[in-house]
DNA sequence: TTGTAGGCGTTATCAC
DNA sequence: GTGATAACGCCTACAA
């Protein structure tokens, strides 16, 4: 079903169902009407695709997560796709997994839709093979990227300080008397490293003479609660864990729960996201609220503005904070 | 940058240029290296919507959600997305809540986007107003919907046998010498409607005099701790609880766990749903598989049965199945 | 107020 | 092997 279609039927040409549709002034009354109920007769809906050749504007926004099975970037994806579907924008999610060819192929993919915007969720997206394929692919249309920043014009990123904020950890189990500290990291993202690079300096401040770092080699709550096991095996006398993401501070409750050790009496923990994970676990979980879902308010303002001309904020750092609950004490 | 740009630079047709960029055969094969240079130095890629509109084909596939943050349907999202894309097709994502309305109205983008094909998770979409907008607006391009039905011949299903399900998980209960039963529902979808039935028919082989139903009113941790202390208040003799998803059961296992009430010596507890959240808390959770993941699956390839013109099956139920964990003896 | 014509970027069908 | 030309569905001057 065209216009066409709907014209020849109405006895008018396209350009006045055309102009029918859009709402546009200039038809006599009659014809609107007549119009209007063939357009509800058969159900008649534009044709996107058409619309936006001839328009130059798709009205499709592109969203890339690694991996929209993790609820830490879910929060963001729901709330842009939310925001954004009330402006008319269509979104298209895009699942890159985490090597840089993919991550490549999936900016190509945008520019073939022409989508007007893309939000790039997680810290996995600063690398340089992504600025390339922006630059070759999307670098006439607003990106923003949520907790990650590549220097481009045409980029913008949202950040939260999660140095500072795992640092602020540290002092908390310092305040609390803890002595010996572990941290297990989960990844090697840029985001990692920060929270990596906030332990050290808050052992350096702290003067525990070495800081132990430990790699769960994975995110799960199994590679979580295998890396404490290595941590207790090294460190009996470890009195806190920091783990990079709650999910494997999950798995180290269970460990520390299996071998009896008190949480938070014997050994504090913390982790961060502040995800439901935290909320549900027992002891439940402090952690450090990387600001997540305001980093995606935020974002997806700044998208807006760009989409709307508008000027904006080019970049911007959130400061995290902490939750405290059960783990510490 | 269009085919003609290309074209004009290297002195040649813009057929040509399409010819090269199809890899279709007849063509000098130096034209062909001179355009493939200009392609690549340009970083040229061919607009989708252009291609869509001439080859009556928009490569895009809808997928329909109620909340992309339910982890239990971001996995079959997560599959569905992955599957298609490496076949070329581009998932458009919309969140559509949980009213009628906007369940609709995103059935008729899915339209104005030409869809080849659409996914619906959840049984949230097995109502009458989605079957119309279905029909008024996606009549002929193949709908699968996952833990739900629709009767409309281009409408496809995956179930889940979860009414068996939860009357399995009843009768663990009572081979375990359990006798007082309640269940917590946390919604009223045509899904946990089954569960609860499942219950029902559990409990009336059983000879439970009474079955003990209660509302959660939401799908929190919280919703689930406060139901269950009002099933404790009006049964104190209760020696197992089933939860319609894992989530309230975690928060059910909190509010016992802060009575001091034995999991599972006193109580007995079950989950559905099979999910991350059973697996982190303590003690862990036996869980209704209702496998999920697999009806991702299997509602993706009856979908690309369809869009390769392949028979395929309209409707499949997928028998559930219990995953015992620390929370049954 | 209305209709005609041209164009958006691409592909397919013809002649040449 | 190559290049016009006509679609695809829609919108927007411009002309009537």
């Amino acid at each position: 079903m065209t216009i066409y279609d709907i014209a020849k039927e109405a006895g008018v040409s396209a350009s006045s169902v055309s102009r029918v549709i859009n709402n546009k002034t200039g038809v006599n009354p009659e014809v609107r009407k007549k119009v209007q109920k063939l357009l509800k007769k058969y159900h008649y809906t534009p044709d996107a695709a058409a619309r936006g050749l001839v328009s130059q504007s798709s009205r499709i926004i592109g969203i890339l997560i690694a991996d929209i099975r993790n609820i830490h970037h879910t929060d963001g994806a729901y709330y842009i796709e939310r925001k954004l579907a009330a402006l008319n924008y269509c979104c298209v999610i895009l699942n890159t997994g985490d090597d840089d060819e993919s991550r490549a192929q999936a900016i190509s993919i945008l520019e073939q839709r022409r989508v007007e915007g893309a939000v790039l969720i997680g810290s996995s997206f600063q690398t340089e093979s992504v600025a390339q394929a922006i630059k070759r692919h999307l670098n006439n249309v607003p990106i923003v990227m949520i907790n990650a920043f590549l220097d481009a014009p045409n980029i913008y990123g949202v950040l939260s300080d999660e140095l500072h904020g795992v640092e602020a950890c540290v002092n908390l189990l310092a305040e609390k008397g803890r002595k010996s500290l572990a941290f297990v990291r989960d990844c090697h993202t840029p985001s990692c490293e920060l929270k990596v690079e906030g332990f050290r300096r808050g052992i350096r401040l702290l003067g525990q003479t070495e800081p132990w770092i430990y790699d769960s080699h994975g995110t799960t709550a199994a590679d979580g609660k295998r890396a404490t096991l290595e941590v207790l095996k090294d460190h009996p006398d470890v009195d806190g864990i920091i783990y990079s993401v709650d999910l494997i501070a999950t798995g180290g409750i269970r460990a520390l729960y299996d071998l009896g050790i008190a949480i938070p009496d014997q050994v504090s923990v913390i982790g961060v996201d502040n995800s439901i994970y935290g909320e549900i676990c027992i002891p439940t979980l402090t952690s450090l609220d990387n600001k997540t879902f305001d980093s995606s308010i935020a974002a997806c303002r700044i998208l807006i503005d760009c989409l709307e001309n508008r000027t904006t904020t080019r970049q911007m750092i959130l400061p995290s904070a902490i939750v405290v609950r059960e783990s510490t004490p």
